[in-house]
DNA sequence: TTTGAATAGGAATTCAAT
DNA sequence: ATTGAATTCCTATTCAAA
């Protein structure tokens, strides 16, 4: 099921540091999620994981902690 | 000189939605800095302009509007 | 609606070369 | 040290299919 996949992505970055669709994959297989990227690429926009400081995937200096 | 042309970029991402490396060079060309997308890769990330969050294109939640 | 397979698109790296 | 050309790598989208 979907909801229960997207769970387990939050808890995985989380918990460890993903730097690629593949990797999260593959954490994902382990677990009993056997998706392809395509999926996981979609999961990660509907959880709004983007890679992105600003809106839209524009380029922008990244935002510093709050004081 | 490189100095120069990522000046550029800083005043471009800060006056324009950019968000592909295709785009900057094609606006970097216009003002005289003809370089390949290879250059702009490099510079983008000299300049820690990366599309992330965190460290290392490590996926994570956005951060929000400092309180 | 959700997904996979395949493809396209964007970005980073390699390999020289200057 | 800086860059370009080519390649590789990573991500998004398309096109069906269930």
């Amino acid at each position: 099921m979907k909801n229960r996949r997207q769970n387990a992505i939050l808890e995985l970055i989380r918990d460890y540091k993903i730097d690629t669709q593949e990797m999260l994959q593959e954490m994902l297989a382990s677990r009993g999620f056997s998706v392809t990227q395509a999926t996981v690429s979609r999961d990660i926009r509907e959880l709004n994981l983007v890679k992105s400081v600003g809106e839209d995937g524009i380029y922008q200096i990244p935002c510093r902690p709050c004081p």
